[in-house]
DNA sequence: CTTAATTACTACACAGATATAGTATTTTAT
DNA sequence: ATAAAATACTATATCTGTGTAGTAATTAAG
């Protein structure tokens, strides 16, 4: 499963947040931490919390929060927040206006998979992502 | 899951073709009933005659004819051939040198679709797209 | 009040995938 | 031979995701 690089840093810095006792995350410790480019994961930060996902602080002693509980927050959310889950909603042949009684020549194999897959990113939490045997985001 | 462009028109011209009574098709005739950019298909065409998959005859009455056998002809050769299949390699959270005692912390609930969406793409041939009853490619 | 440390905003740059345009080459039919 | 119908090649344009740069706004500390 490809996600954009994005998404990929949008979860990378949700599971860094979840994983830390930490409270308050500035962007420049979550860039060095996670190795994202400085102005493209700030922006990102501030659609977040656009989203609600995250609170920003303003000011001298300012930074990120979770804002939402990791238990409600789901992979799909996510995605769908920074890059629009619609992509991720078509499929590998491009059809759109697709269904079980109009398939195309694919689509008795890959839909037991497109189940499964839409169902791990609408049942993953970033809660799951807590693990304190991980140094990985 | 989501494939780019080429992998998506390549394996509907190759859908296409194996559904079909027809031996030689010609890029007009594929462009009309595909709906896929003109120019962009005939490179694409080229592309995969020098991969073997089709073979090319030029000339007035020329076209593109299978020419690998549908059985040992699998979604991911086709991928891995018009785009390369590195991109599907990595991962969701976009880690290298990942391994079972690597991991990040994704990795515990997404390995098993992983493993899912590789053998998919690995085991499901052009064959499997062979269907009389479809309309759609 | 001024400085320092932070986030927010806006505009631009770059790269790769996708799409288009024009010309050259190959082969068949007459 | 010549024309017609097809593929092959090369160069260029467009679009989108990604990344960078510079400035403004906010807030705490001294
Ligand atoms: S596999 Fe099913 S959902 Fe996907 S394009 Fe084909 S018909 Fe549509
Ligand atoms: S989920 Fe596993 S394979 Fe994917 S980035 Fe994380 S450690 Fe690597």
């Amino acid at each position: 499963m490809r996600l954009s690089k994005t998404s990929e840093y949008a979860l990378r810095v949700l599971s860094y947040m979840v994983n830390s006792d930490q409270q308050v995350f500035t962007a420049k410790k979550l860039v060095e931490t996670l190795d994202v480019p400085d102005k493209y994961l700030r922006r990102l930060m501030t659609d977040m919390s656009k989203k609600g996902f995250i609170r920003s602080i303003q000011g001298r002693i300012g930074g990120y929060v979770l804002a939402k509980s990791a238990d409600t927050l789901f992979l799909i959310d996510v995605i769908d927040a920074v890059e629009g889950i619609e992509k991720y909603n078509g499929c590998i042949m491009g059809h759109d206006k697709c269904s079980d009684s109009n398939p195309c020549s694919l689509h008795k194999s890959y839909i037991p998979l497109r189940k499964q897959e839409l169902e791990f990113l609408s049942k993953t939490s970033i809660s799951t992502l807590k693990d304190g045997t991980i140094r990985k985001f």
